[in-house]
DNA sequence: AAATTTGCATGTTTTAAAGCATAATTCTAA
DNA sequence: TTAGAATTATGCTTTAAAACATGCAAATTT
């Protein structure tokens, strides 16, 4: 199989949700400009001030994007998994980013240059509905996370965290073993905590039963019971 | 003058930034549906969990957009001046509301039937283009205050509400005196304390003749102090 | 004008979470 | 395969900020 066709197979196998959105013109134009690049663990994809050039396209792995803030302290404000589509919002906002994104495993990532995309929303208000949903979608979320990172208790966050491991990469075939493995340090970025208190709390969630861990690997026991927590204290 | 032509004066005259993106069509469908709205201080506009209707537009007044809390805590999340639109992401994001908005002041607002909108950004690219970077921007600005509102200190914090008042709303003639006046609860919900803190550490700053206080007048006595303090310690 | 409410100011106490220290364990690379 | 590094685990100490209490002043209501 030639190159381009094995790209064609990726890319409309793979963008499905963009793809759908787009006449036989605006495909041609993608095949034309994507590239695939493959990011090592921990490898940076783009960092904070850096200027936005590509829409990027995560195809295999885990991305997270983060902001490096006081004295080394990390806030992990979003986690992608394949397909789902980042680094586009610095673009329209004529900005450079303001925050990095790096690979959480080996990783496989397209790109398609900004001005492209710009020109396709141009012709396409699919696709420019596309992209106001996401970030609409992103914005209430960022909104809701002030107030829950700087309200709720460390135990309420821990919980909120688990929750959205969960909802964003699910279980292992049992069921019931969150599908990422991330240091405890990752934990405690992603929920506002020290390393310490993220391994103290997970801990004292164990001894509850509310979770079981095995090194990395977490077991979700009581899933009704972490909501609540999450929710209230 | 006609209600009708008086009605155009005003949006042509306050709308600018989106009138001037339109066609005579869209204007004239923008007049047929445009209502104007008054609010009283402290009147709130919607509230969470209410389904979006409106495009807001703020003509006169101050507006806080802000959202509840644990425990009664209230966090407000950003502020807006004539001419400025809000309340269309939960639109856009197919979801209700998740904060509310309230007047700081009496306040003028105008409103336009986002259907109605929705239909002007699928025939005009600017306007999609207009709300593609105003969401953009908000993201940003979201994202960044995650970190600031987490992992600065009070008086990082305070300093921060502080320039972020100056960007907004500016000075009185004397270019010194903040041009809003709010309460210290407030101050407190902008910058993540509670209401002792905010009085505690606006009197410190006064102390340290980095400000004065009289009442709710608020100068700006060493800016450069505190975009030091913003920034750092 | 008196009474009541609301907001501002400041001191004291309590507490949640950070910071620090030290092991134990696991991973990694020579 | 072993030495070293990184990660996880736990206990102890410190600290920043919340919670609470009280007094005073200004504004509103009666």
């Amino acid at each position: 199989m030639s190159i381009k066709s094995t790209l064609e197979k990726v890319i409309s196998e793979d963008l499905a949700e963009l793809w759908s959105l787009l006449n036989s013109e605006e495909k041609r134009q993608i095949l034309d400009n994507f590239e695939i690049h493959n990011f090592k663990k921990n490898q940076i994809i783009y960092a904070e001030k850096d200027d936005p050039v590509y829409l990027w396209c995560l195809l295999k792995g885990k991305v997270k994007l983060y902001k490096d803030g006081i004295g080394g302290r990390q806030q992990i404000l979003r986690l992608y998994r394949p397909i789902q589509y980042f680094g586009y919002r610095a673009y329209f906002a004529h900005e450079p980013y303001v925050s990095s994104a790096s690979a959480f495993e080996a990783s496989s990532l397209g790109t398609l240059p900004m001005d492209v995309v710009k020109n396709m929303i141009d012709n396409n208000r699919d696709l420019a509905w596309f992209f106001i949903r996401e970030l609409s979608k992103n914005l209430g979320g960022s909104d809701t996370k002030i107030v829950t990172l700087t309200q709720k208790h460390i135990r309420g966050r821990l919980a909120e965290a688990l929750i959205l491991l969960i909802d964003n990469y699910g279980f292992e075939e049992d069921g019931k073993t969150l599908k990422i493995y991330m240091a405890r340090e990752d934990v405690a970025n992603l929920s506002n905590m020290t390393t310490s208190n993220a391994i103290r709390t997970l801990s004292a969630f164990a001894q509850e039963r509310i979770i079981t861990v095995d090194g990395r690997r977490i077991k979700i026991v009581d899933e009704a019971k972490l909501r609540q927590i999450s929710k209230f204290g």
